[in-house]
DNA sequence: ACATCATCCGCATAGCCGCACGGGTATCGG
DNA sequence: CCGATACCCGTGCGGCTATGCGGATGATGT
């Protein structure tokens, strides 16, 4: 297996920064919403997950700053999808595979 | 694509739950290093990682509560290492992928 | 028994982060 | 032209968390 050296901490960094991008409930389901319905905009997002406009134009704000999403602005209203180069690894494996995940729970629950 | 529902708030939080103790430099590092050795002790691990041993030992309290790996004590010197439900696909997919992304960036621009 | 070492724990602190709030801009309907 | 809508932005606050420090624990060596 991996006979690679080990990351070093600003690689750590790195990764953690892309990481941590999914790492909070309200992005995460932003981005699988916009994985799943490819197009959406902002208060229909704010609608769908149950979250204040505020904080999904916040949490869309950010991803946008991180290139992971763009937008489009048709008249007042701006839609969202996934950035063109959104990290494939990043779509198939992890925000899928944890949607999985996390319906299909892991035994470790643990306190 | 579009069949499934998307995931609720509460989803959202454990989805999240264990993406963010990945979501973090130290703990990151950790996993990997312990992915590739398979079983490091805590000096060790402070050592190859570059970081305090109550840093390390904090990041290993964090990923044991969580069930992510495990200890075995051999005199005075623990040892740790993944868990042996260990989520294969965070471990294939996402460990891996995700140290192959921090290597090879991606060409995140922001308009 | 005593000193030493590897590690853990509790506590305190400092930094970060998500989000609500108030105000702003562009667009649409009438 | 005027009000309403859809959204963005800067700011501030509350809560979380990583980490350093001092002390405790238990194993080891002499």
């Amino acid at each position: 297996m991996a006979r690679e050296r080990l990351p070093s901490a600003e690689e750590g960094d790195r990764l953690t920064s892309v990481l941590s991008l999914m790492a909070d409930p309200t992005r995460a389901r932003l981005l699988y919403a916009l994985d799943v319905v490819e197009e959406l905009c902002v208060g229909d997002l704010a609608i769908a997950l149950s979250v204040s406009e505020d904080a999904v134009s916040y949490g869309l704000r950010v991803l946008r700053t991180a290139g992971l999403v763009t937008r489009r602005k048709e008249g007042r209203i701006v839609y969202y999808r996934l950035a063109e180069g959104f990290p494939e690894p990043l779509r198939q494996h992890c925000l899928r595979q944890l949607i999985e995940m996390s319906r299909a729970p892991i035994e470790d629950d643990d306190s």
